[in-house]
RNA sequence: GUGGGCGUAGCUCAGUUGGUUAGAGCGUCGGGUUGUGGCCCCGGAGGCCGAGGGUUCGAGUCCCUCCGCUCACCCCA
């Protein structure tokens, strides 16, 4: 048996491959426009830095991570997300330091072990962005605006941001007195995976989509009510800003992030049609994480874009994808194939794309692989043509043929080439 | 981790109440044109019918086990 790829982890062929290149393109010019700055940094972490960053009762750090021992006996693990391990660069290099304010960006895979369905992948790709040192609700809005923009220039259709503040420490802590006192009250109700939330993360109840716990959970105090001046201030900034940008959204109280480091300002954005992982962007804002994970104690906010899922929701038809080359060299007999081979890093060049077949073939194959190319023009040359100095250019399209003096040609083919 | 659906050619799929050498379309390669693509015509290659076991004179078809894919729960991008 020959062996196969490991579950969960998928190869992107063309045309398929082209289009998530595509996405990361826009992505960039998005960013660009922004003046974020790209970072790179490791797949792989120390365990404990995704425990600390994470959560360590997140389901994520639980029971999705690959974690393993490395030869020294050090727990390291696959990164789930990028958060973390940008925070840990910048921390590590005081890049807070060069600059007050950080704009990054970064992009590539991301692995969990869960189990595989549409939309969900053991290894998928993120397109991450992370605006550290201001608490300005113009950050925010501005980083949900970059996805925003993003999904709009690939024309998703039907995508909706739904927002919501889970306000900061203090006002969380009232809350959460608020909501442990009414779950107490309702605590033998609840499905078994709540009570355990009720005990780890009491906000992710709200996130429940048993029936029972819905309905129980209507009667819970929500977070809106017992935000501080502060934080509803923040709260109603980031809305204003969001109209002026003329973002539409939806509140939603319910909305909580899966991630335990998220204050503030929360976010999603949903594309339907993509089954139950519907989500293709989410972020939010971190205030308290760079000083738990042992750096200044400075605001941040981030967003990530889930690759495959916006690849799902792209309407393949409006994609343009390369169209195909400049020229083919058809070469007849082993003197042309040679004598011609040499004219393709002078065409190159010029910045034309050239291809030329590595067998001597019929002329007919080679024109067919012409046609499947989708080449401009063909260049014939036999030895015919050889002895005479002259080459014959066909347009593929009108079928026309010109035999050309070889001084000529590349003035004749850069004409030819350059005109759509 | 728990369920449901599905596994036949590179792809999309037919395959009768179990019955000869397992088919089609697309793709691929070649020919029809001694050196001319697309359209058309002809031909070739390509299958341990997911794997193993069982029932039977005989299994792609029926039964069991396993594996894989997929959708959903859960969780999240």
């Amino acid at each position: 048996m020959a062996v196969k790829a490991i579950r969960g982890f998928k190869d992107l062929l063309p045309p398929e491959s082209e289009l998530l290149t595509n996405i990361e393109t826009t992505a960039r010019e998005v960013f660009s426009s922004c003046g974020l700055k790209e970072i790179r940094i490791p797949v792989v972490e120390k365990t404990a830095l995704f425990a600390r960053g994470i959560g360590e009762h997140t389901d994520i750090v639980e029971k999705e991570m690959y974690s393993f021992t490395d030869r020294n006996g050090d727990s390291i693990s696959l990164r789930p997300e990028a958060t973390a391990g940008i925070l840990r660069a910048v921390i590590e290099h005081k890049l807070y330091a060069t600059s007050p304010i950080l704009k990054l960006f970064t992009m590539g895979p991301m692995f969990r072990h869960e189990r595989p369905q549409k939309g969900r992948l053991r290894q998928f790709h993120q397109i991450d962005v992370e605006i550290l040192g201001t608490d300005s609700p113009l950050a925010d809005a501005e980083v949900i605006w970059m996805a925003w923009d993003i999904l709009n220039k690939l024309e998703l259709k039907d995508i909706y941001l739904e927002i919501n503040s889970l306000g900061c420490p203090k006002c969380r802590a009232v809350h959460r007195e608020d909501l442990m006192l009414y779950l107490e009250g309702v605590y033998k109700d609840l499905c078994d995976d709540c009570k355990r939330r009720a005990k780890t993360n009491p906000l992710r109840i709200f996130d429940c989509k048993n029936e029972k716990c819905k309905e129980l959970m209507v009667r819970a105090p929500l977070i809106k009510h017992a935000l501080c001046p502060d934080c509803a201030d923040h709260y109603g900034q980031v809305l204003d800003f969001l109209e002026s940008f003329n973002i539409p959204f939806r509140q939603n109280p319910y909305l909580v992030r899966g991630l335990d480091y998220y204050t503030r300002t929360t976010f999603e954005f949903i594309a339907p049609g993509l089954g139950a992982q519907s989500t293709v962007a989410a972020g939010g804002r971190y205030d308290g994480l760079i000083k738990e994970l042992g750096g200044p104690d400075i605001p941040g906010i981030g967003m990530a874009i889930g690759a495959e899922r916006v690849l799902i929701a792209l309407d393949k038809d409006k994609q343009k994808l390369d169209e195909g080359i400049d020229i083919f060299i058809a070469a007849l007999g082993k003197d042309a194939r040679f004598e011609t081979s040499s004219w393709l890093p002078i065409f190159r060049k010029e910045g034309l794309k050239v291809v030329m077949s590595y067998e001597d073939k019929s002329l007919k194959a080679q024109l067919k692989q012409a046609d499947k190319l989708n080449a401009k023009i063909a260049l014939i040359v036999g030895e015919d043509e050889l002895d005479e100095d002259i080459v014959i250019i066909r347009n593929m399209k009108t079928s026309e043929q010109i035999e050309i003096d070889i001084d000529d040609l590349m003035d004749k083919v850069l004409e030819l080439c350059k005109k759509d």
